[in-house]
DNA sequence: ACCGTTAACCCTTCATTAACGTTAATATTC
DNA sequence: GAATATTAACGTTAATGAAGGGTTAACGGT
């Protein structure tokens, strides 16, 4: 399980992120300053820091530095206020993985760490990179789905969708939640499109015959893989 | 390892700068003003100095002379605000080595560092000089893009941005991510500048059929390289 | 003059919608 | 209750339209 050390000092704020992270399967340690970080970072083993830019005491940048003199690998994102000058906020990303402006959409956050992981080669959970699926591998970040040597470029929804089913491959996937998952809601032409596009994906899988989507009239479908 | 004196007041930005050179693998010493800069090069051997212009106490080209007359081969660059005009001249009649306006793209100050290193017979010889992309050479220090006898120039953000896509070959890049990364933000604008340079690229490596630039609608797009 | 940006125009892509075919469930007729 | 007509659900392919991106040229600052 991929490890974050955050520092934030702001209560609220803190146990909010932090929760959030939780729900996303990362572990946190949440600590309040500079200080208490640099303290638990010495003998741990953290994947990833994040740090909001002003704290007392020991600030973000410094707590970076001090961050690299002791762990020179460590990637790490900076939480910074929206006051901040422009210049500051482009200085930023020189050194750092990257930054966030505060305030932000948790989303933007875990979307970020999840770049990040994947650029330091660093699996995340639920996200990895190549998903063996029969004979084909799937690598929903690279938007590809390939057989051999064939690889076939995916849309954005197809990458989403095949993500999906793979999700809940196996096992009885309801029209109605499939719909409002992958498109929102799940009115008629929704899935009339949704139609279109599994039969695009029978078309990309049919090389496997020990891969098949398999309908059930009223009720929705299954992902079959043997 | 190639030592560099920084000699910058702002905390953010100096703290910064160091980050981003440290991470390029230079010993960076940063010192807040002139003075503590000339009492620290007197008895050190540093490679190379980096100078704001504007500090307090002394300014960056008052430093430069005192430099000069304690160690006469060291180059410098100074880092100067954008309005300035007249400094330019100043600098340069001083025998600055090089000036870069703020604020500015990281990657620029890391290449003409290392221009001036090679100049002086200092390169790091890790840094690789030049690179090769399929059946081309890409030299981005001087700025060159060869293919057997054939050499295209190449403009400085062309330069960044063939590095840019080197570094994350044969991988998704985000629209937003190349946009932020390297122009800074990610308007509609940019993204159109952004266009019209792979373009360009499209055609510079258009001799390598092994070398493509593939764009996924609404994503980003791969440089691919076999 | 150079180089990055903006404009203008065009072409392609992709999700959606439509149209038609097929299959299965339900209703109707006998 | 068997045969058949009807309707609903899904399969498949093609048409549509809006938006994204490709490309070239004009523009404007330095």
């Amino acid at each position: 399980m991929i490890q974050i050390l955050l520092a934030e000092d702001d209560f609220d704020f803190g146990s909010i992120l932090k929760q959030y992270l939780e729900l996303h399967d990362y572990k946190v340690t949440w600590v309040k300053n500079g200080k208490e970080a640099l303290s638990i970072l010495v003998d741990s083993n953290f994947d990833i820091c994040v740090f909001d830019v002003m704290m007392p005491k020991m600030d973000g940048f410094t707590l970076a530095e001090k961050v690299i003199e002791i762990k020179p690998e460590i990637p790490f994102i900076f939480l910074t206020a929206k006051k901040m000058k422009e210049d500051k906020i482009r200085g930023l990303k020189l050194g750092a993985d990257d930054y966030i402006v505060k305030p932000f959409e948790a989303d933007i956050l875990v979307l970020r760490l999840q770049n990040i992981l994947k650029r330091t080669h660093k699996l995340q959970p639920g996200k990895t990179e190549t998903i063996s699926i029969g004979n084909y591998s799937f690598e929903p970040l690279n938007h590809q789905l390939k057989f051999g040597t064939e690889s076939q470029r995916l849309t954005e929804k197809e990458t989403i969708l095949i993500h999906y089913l793979w999700e809940h491959k196996n096992s009885m996937i309801k029209r109605e939640n499939l719909l409002n998952d992958v498109w929102g809601n799940d009115d008629f032409f929704s899935g009339r499109s949704m139609d279109v596009f599994i039969s695009r994906l029978r078309k990309y899988f049919k090389q496997d015959h020990d891969i098949t989507i398999e309908s059930v009239r009223g009720v929705g479908l299954t992902f079959k893989i043997k």
